[in-house]
DNA sequence: ACTGAATTGTGAAAAATATCACGACTTATT
DNA sequence: AATAAGTCGTGATATTTTTCACAATTCAGT
């Protein structure tokens, strides 16, 4: 909508540099060099700074920057002012670890509702996130628009097309299959046996000391 | 090792690729363009075919490709007539998804062994695993060069450290702790909640119809 | 055989991302 | 006040990745 300039590479490390702050405002400091936050982050400290830089000049010469300031200001650029309630489709292990998870700590997003069609399962609390049939997602799925998909794959784009339907305007998708949707929805892929694979593929082919 | 010449961003897509012939191959289908695979992966189609040609030729002009003989280059490029064998670190809700999964439908990956804290588990067979008390790591882990870490972050680096004294040279590492490693081990991120962060930062300041 | 439609493989261009390297500024110390 | 050490912000450059666009080739139908 409005920062459309800063580059999808460094928003996605946003999140990152949000975490590590905090962790160090905790921790009490009141300053960090990009030095520092790139030991502690794994990113290179020319590149922390020039993720910085799109947002303008956050931190001092010679001095670094202002922990305090800096976790301000992503805050409010990450929108950790506004509660963003997110669903959870699928409660299996993978569905279950996120309903534990507490996003709130770090982030303010919630998961406020989940849904499976195990009728054990319907009806419980788990992590404090009532589940309910997923049958019934059309009437329960109201104003919400993030979804986690970790659904067995076959239904993956059934469940899909509901979610569009409803109005949803991203997923993160957890199964292996590649959904289809309208050009305006954001998905993103996760796949989990694709990152192992592809982790395999690289210490058998890549020699020593590469990065990423 | 050998083939250095590929691009990273192209390595990451094999598996995927992998993973999408073999379906053809079970549908019973012979042919297959890179416009089909190009809607079935999301990946634009020169995509595909210029990762394919760093391989050399596999297609044919005016015809496609061969499903089988693609998926027979890719089984050999991918090692998958060598089975790799898998630690898991952390049987939450989070490892036992991964126990659960099998890997070896698609690729020749098994988790062999996994280990926790938690003496209820220990003992234990989850998916056909046998978990094993974490405190005798060093003494079960032996040959195994793969692992999957999905321990709490506070743990992620002390493990990481016996994991690399004992000569492990990847990890797939699911806690939110950016572990330290000597150089020549490779370390992948993956990181829930930054995901789901990015997912709803990117929801909130790019506009529609955007890529990835 | 010929024609038209389909599709690859790739040179070239564009776009995105990462890194180098240094002037300018800040702080701490003497 | 001067000096040294530390650090940012960024122009420039390098690297990586994606995309365009088209000649060459194949296949299917007549």
């Amino acid at each position: 909508m409005d920062q459309n300039k800063i580059p999808q590479a460094t928003a996605k490390r946003l999140p990152l540099y949000y975490r590590f702050l905090n962790n160090l405002n905790q921790q009490g400091k009141k300053r960090v060099s990009s030095k520092e936050l790139s030991e502690a982050v794994k990113v290179d400290s020319a590149t922390i700074r020039r993720d910085f830089s799109y947002f303008g000049a956050l931190g001092k010469k010679g001095y670094g920057y202002n922990v305090e300031y800096l976790l301000g200001f992503f805050r409010s650029t990450l929108d950790q002012h506004e509660v963003t309630e997110v669903a959870l489709i699928g409660v299996g292990n993978l569905g279950t670890a996120f309903l534990h998870y507490n996003f709130m700590k770090n982030n303010n997003i919630r998961i406020t509702t989940a849904f499976d069609a195990d009728t054990e399962k319907v009806g419980t609390d788990i992590g404090g996130v009532p589940v309910y049939d997923i049958h019934h997602l059309e009437e329960k799925l109201d104003d919400i628009k993030v979804a986690i998909l970790t659904v067995p794959a076959v239904e993956a784009q059934v469940i899909t097309d509901k979610l569009v339907e409803k109005g949803i305007s991203g997923i993160l998708n957890f199964t292996p299959a590649r959904i289809s949707v309208p050009k305006h929805i954001r998905v993103h892929h996760i796949d989990l046996a694709v990152e192992l694979q592809a982790l395999v593929y690289f210490l058998k082919h890549y020699s020593l000391d590469k990065p990423e």
